[in-house]
DNA sequence: TCAACATACGACATATAGTGTCGCATATAA
DNA sequence: TTATATGCGACACTATATGTCGTATGTTGA
């Protein structure tokens, strides 16, 4: 028994290749966490272990050194070494509110993980946490708040096909009511959550924001699913986010400073992008739907855009721009 | 030996809290796997297993049901299931191309997991994988190609204090040219992820976007280490986004339709979101940096959003919109 | 409510696997 | 070349794992 939850914590003290841990290291590694056991025994457990779970022993000098194969099936087994730890707990700081880590239990435990190695005194004498930063590149709002257990409720029923019992409190009245729904879908939308789904019997397709549910059972009927209903067509008809037209060909002028990113960070896969070097601007081709997400991109750049094409969206830029005026 | 391994892949098998797992389904799932041994050999190993490694027995009804505590420190062992699975795979839908996942073997490794299992029979019959999506709330640039290898050279050097031999092709000219730099960090701006760094033996601090590194070599001399330099301060101090001012006091008024979602998603912690029923608008305040990240923030809201104070900012936001119409 | 069945678990004998020690061969470093 | 470190086969011994059986306790359905 102690003898398979050390090959347990054997296998989480071994590196992933091409790092690797020579018997010394493993051993006193191993007796830190309460092993002692002699050279011999280690030696023959990393022997028993080899093949199964795909380790690799480098002999090509003395002392062998023992690694993880890089596509080892268990590589979840392998330690983890002090720059993944680093880069996940800058990972999540990234996403932290965009993801929620509660869904993600595994991903929340090796974040947990790094924060352990990260903060630990190799790496604080270092200054690794000092080393790098993210920074948002638009502004990023802070998430709803989100009972857990509720929102784990309606995901599970909406997977599964099953009606929900549920308090929800619309956004026009301040009263909530009680109802019973049918998912068909969820989407995220920036930092909401919401529940694609129709009331009972009724036909109309209702998105409601998981975060404004007070309560939520899930039933043990089945849920009763519209007839040709697609989420991806759905999305695409515009109820979401509002797509005044499915595909334009945007032509749109830069200052170069403001442009300038496009050759680095397209616009999208399909745009061209170039500098025309008589009028010192940067001309941007793309195909894309005309949506609002597009026209706050193009507002967000003020004076340093010019709209070419189409002539409708130029108008109504324009028109935005006169109306803020007043 | 083939104890040990039992061991592990029952405890592979074992779901987190509150789904269970009787001794009847985890024999019949280790029968698959090739290990056929006796209901007693099981119960006793979940005995053996179960104050070292978190896992609760629901004793309350037979027969029991084993589960993983939700904050057991091996959690990431346990199995991995179907709503854990599809979580991730999604995940990984929306942050493909965002974050890399080469730097992130582990997490890699359980997308493969939770992508075998979302492609099985049984979620596909039930069009899991069609009923959740994600759509960007704002637009999103597509990544710069990196090289992968040259990145991690370059990351590694900045956190072990090592001197770098790149060879750089600046913005400005279309040459390139090798130099031996400091790192001194790591900026990740939106897709972009910057070395901050001094040249040689200069002391100019310099902000230089990796993917426009074609090579790169780590020198076995230590980095030259510009003193007091804070990466938080660097960054702070405005290098690299630009910012106005350390502080204002935003007040800002909104259409109710474009605000209302400061009332769930809110624009920051300290923020003041109030509905003004006279005008019929939404009045925010919020002590903010003046950043161009907040100036584009602005602008997106075209007409819908009116700057009250400080009057400076609603000036230049004025004016923008002034020269926007030109 | 009671019988029929399922499940849990202690006890025991036996089989299996794990362990330290020693010795020798070989590799590394001074 | 020598001193030291490392790897590994062999051996005796110990610890552990296993199946079987019996009994107690739960569960289910007539």
């Amino acid at each position: 028994m102690n003898t398979a939850i050390r090959y347990i914590e054997l296998l989480r003290l071994i590196p992933r290749y091409p790092q690797k841990k020579s018997l010394f290291d493993l051993r006193t590694a191993l007796a830190e966490l309460g092993f002692q056991v002699s050279d011999r025994t280690i030696q023959r457990d990393l022997k028993k272990l080899e093949s199964i779970f795909g380790l690799i022993c480098d002999d090509r000098s003395i002392p062998y050194g023992w690694s993880f194969a890089k596509d080892a099936n268990y590589i979840d087994l392998s330690a983890l070494d002090e720059s993944e730890a680093m880069f996940l707990s800058l990972f999540k700081e990234q996403f932290d509110g965009i993801i929620n880590l509660k869904e993600l239990p595994r991903i929340n435990n090796l974040f947990k993980r790094s924060e352990a190695i990260v903060k630990s005194k190799s790496l604080k004498k270092e200054n690794w946490n000092k080393k790098i930063r993210f920074i948002d590149a638009s502004h990023r709002y802070l998430p709803p708040a989100i009972d857990e257990e509720l929102s784990a409720k309606i995901i599970k029923a909406t997977l599964t096909n099953f009606q929900i019992l549920g308090t929800y409190q619309s956004r026009e009245s301040k009263k909530s009511s009680q109802h019973i729904y049918n998912p068909l879908g969820i989407v995220s939308h920036g930092a909401v959550k919401r529940l694609i789904c129709t009331r009972n019997k009724e036909e109309l397709i209702r998105q409601l924001p998981i975060h404004r549910f007070s309560a939520v059972e899930i039933l043990s009927s089945k849920a009763f699913v519209t007839q040709g209903f697609d989420l991806d067509d759905y999305i695409a008809s515009g109820f979401l986010e509002y797509i005044h037209k499915k595909s334009i060909n945007l032509v749109a002028e830069f200052h170069p400073k403001a442009g300038y990113h496009l050759f680095e960070t397209p616009f999208t896969k399909n745009q061209r992008a170039t500098f025309d070097s008589n009028k010192n601007k940067i001309i941007l081709k793309a195909e894309v739907p005309d949506t609002e997400v597009l026209r706050r991109w193009i507002l967000s750049f003020g004076s340093q855009i010019n709209i070419r094409s189409p002539k409708y969206l130029r108008n109504i830029v324009a028109n935005e721009h006169q109306e803020a005026l007043k």
